[in-house]
DNA sequence: CCCACTTTCGCAACGCTGTTGCCAAAGTGC
DNA sequence: GCACTTTGGCAACAGCGTTGCGAAAGTGGG
């Protein structure tokens, strides 16, 4: 590692500081003391950050016996990212800030099964008009894609999304970054997902967690250390295809005993108890094998029985916990990122509104998209 | 992170190089080229090495043209670490120097129900022995402690050695780090044991890998980007009581359907095949959700059989692989990291020696618990 | 054998990092 | 109004890896 990866390093820091601060913002001395830097790095650092216009002061906490204590805090406008969530018929576009706050919204219907190139135009036109938004053409970091299905995450080429072969081994990333002059980044949805609950609110005081999809299928998107883990092969998280019974009935993969086959044939039946508890199981073998520290729900069949997942998912969790002697692992239900939706809902509301996206259950898949580009700023790269 | 911290971070990154190019060593320009360093850089940092005594020039290689480059290697003396590996009617102690290669062995019966005076007794009595032996008393970094259960690895506090619940929330660390006026790290044994292999010439290309233990019961350790994987709360590794049949046959642990469970049933029954493939199972979903590069097999009663292990565990990975159109991740029995056995056999072999250590299936649990010292020096410290 | 050439590697100067010492600024409280 | 506390910038500093340059130690053609 060189000098200026120690200088990186402690920026993004200092940036990911004052993103969790919010608009309150936060003190050089608070800053000193959660980096372990002294206060006069502090200042080096964010007199460099007020210079890029990337920070700026925000008033002043009430004196403690001496000269207060001047509050700083991020400057949402200085860059934006553009997230893509590609679902099988409906393609959502997000224009985000530097706080991942939505700024534009777009959702179109799109066929994923209409060839690589219909594809490859509709994304390009929507995250273009996006990014075109943004105030300076400059102040676009970049595009985010999440799309269904395993793909290589480091190469950004489609391996097999899920129904539509016809995809199999388009090199996205690149075809993406040429049309549109613009670093572009794809991954998986539910890793998408799971990186926008891990840089929201929700999951502030928690290093690791399970975001675990339940919607046409089962999915799972894994956080370990702050920071989304993928695997080698991008392949991390396939949680829909847990064998939970031996030799149980088939599933479309061809395995038996699935979890996603279970919970559906129990879901089609009306035992929607069955089914949480059949997740819970699946639950329960993951939080065994990572000892992860929070596990959040979400997807459509979730959301129209939240209780009911909650419940039953925990109950598995609370009585193998108590068996353990040990304390339970929270379940709760993904909240989908609401409530840090930034201004400007008359700048670019197109499409639909922030509400009728948790109606579905998709919780904040282009959010994630985008924060692809934006999480590396603030040092949530990957391992 | 302050200017000490990069330099101690580049030093690990040459002494890790140095450790893993082994006796043969390498050279200046290599280190350059591995750490990404400018080759000043790296002359000085080994200039300090070589001033404490860590490193070493090993001759020259042969020359390309121009002055032949210096290869450098690892004084394995150095530094010596003491591995102590707890099981359920045994003790073994091990002398570790530098490059993990073992200098003295013991070891004795013991009786972990005896109480946790006794055992801290033994185990004060044994290390205290073993670090006598290593010259300078300086020169040894301090104690790894592995030991089966739950515990917690960051206070060294034992919450439930299974089957001996007296010992739960017995401070052991503390306690022994006093006796002994030495560093004192405990760990699971399923966790020394994969940081073992993870160290070792085994796992040299590979990243992030499951060791599947399978001896009295089934467990396992998760090295995940280079570093075992312990969980907010050591918990991660519960690889046996993963349930695979819901509503299975009931497991001690009090689940139902559990891998251990149903494993030992087939073993019982003579049906080593079947365990194979209710292991193979539970690898294959940990496989699915994790993406590992490897998978390691090990425990007594894999060793009593390991092809039929290795070759049903491994069906089932190719064949869930095969549906998925890609490749299967490679399954093998951890070899036990005989071979790196360093010298001084003569010196303290009081006890058994490593061959039957293999016969009994513990795959160097006391040389990864030694380890559990030894890796933090080559930034081997866990996430 | 000698000399040109290549390659390795250390010394010295440098730019940049965070740190330390010191002082001005801006409050509180008697 | 003055002593005191706390904040935060300026300047000098030690230490990191980098760059420029030259000595050391080989090879290979004449």
């Amino acid at each position: 590692m060189q000098l200026g990866a120690l200088r990186s390093h402690n920026t993004a820091l200092v940036l990911d500081l004052l993103r969790t601060a919010g608009p309150e913002g936060i003190s050089r001395l608070e800053l000193a003391e959660r980096t372990g830097l002294t206060p006069q790095a502090i200042s080096k650092i964010t007199a460099r950050l007020r210079e890029n216009g990337l920070a700026a002061e925000a008033g002043r906490r009430a004196s403690t016996g001496g000269k207060p204590r001047t509050v700083l805090r991020l400057v949402p406008e200085a860059g934006h990212a553009v997230g893509v969530h590609l679902d099988r018929d409906e393609l959502t576009a997000v224009l985000c800030d530097l706080t991942g706050g939505v700024v534009a919204r777009h959702r179109t219907p799109l066929d994923l099964g209409a060839g690589a190139e219909t594809v490859v135009e509709r994304v390009v036109g929507e995250a273009g008009e996006l990014a075109a938004g943004a105030g300076r053409p400059g102040a676009v970091l970049g595009v985010g894609v999440a799309l269904p299905g395993p793909l290589d995450h480091r190469r950004g080429v489609l391996h097999r999304v899920t129904g539509f072969p016809e995809l199999n081994g388009f090199p996205l990333r690149d075809v993406l970054a040429r049309r549109l002059s613009l670093p572009v980044v794809v991954d998986k949805d539910t890793n998408a997902a799971a990186l926008g609950l891990a840089v929201g609110g929700e999951t502030a005081s928690v290093t690791s967690f399970a975001y675990l999809h339940f919607g046409a299928g089962v999915g799972g998107g894994l956080v370990l250390g702050g920071a989304v883990h993928r695997g080698a092969r991008t392949g991390a998280g396939e949680f829909g295809h847990q064998v939970v019974q031996l030799d149980g009935p088939p599933c479309e993969c061809g395995n038996r005993g699935c979890v996603e086959a279970l919970c559906l044939a129990a879901v089609a039946r009306g035992d929607v108890a069955e089914a949480a508890r059949v997740l819970g199981t699946a639950v329960g073998n993951l939080v065994a094998l990572l000892d992860v520290d929070l596990v959040l729900l979400g997807g459509r069949t979730v959301a129209a029985a939240p209780e009911t997942f909650v419940r039953g998912v925990a109950a598995v969790l609370h009585e193998r916990a108590r068996r353990a002697g040990g304390d339970a692992v929270p379940v709760r239900v993904a909240s989908g990122g609401e409530g840090r939706e930034g201004g400007g809902d008359g700048e670019g509301g197109v499409g639909g509104a922030g509400g009728e996206r948790a109606g579905r259950g998709e919780h904040g898949v282009a959010e994630g998209a985008a924060q692809l580009l934006l999480a590396p700023l603030f040092g949530r790269a990957d391992g």
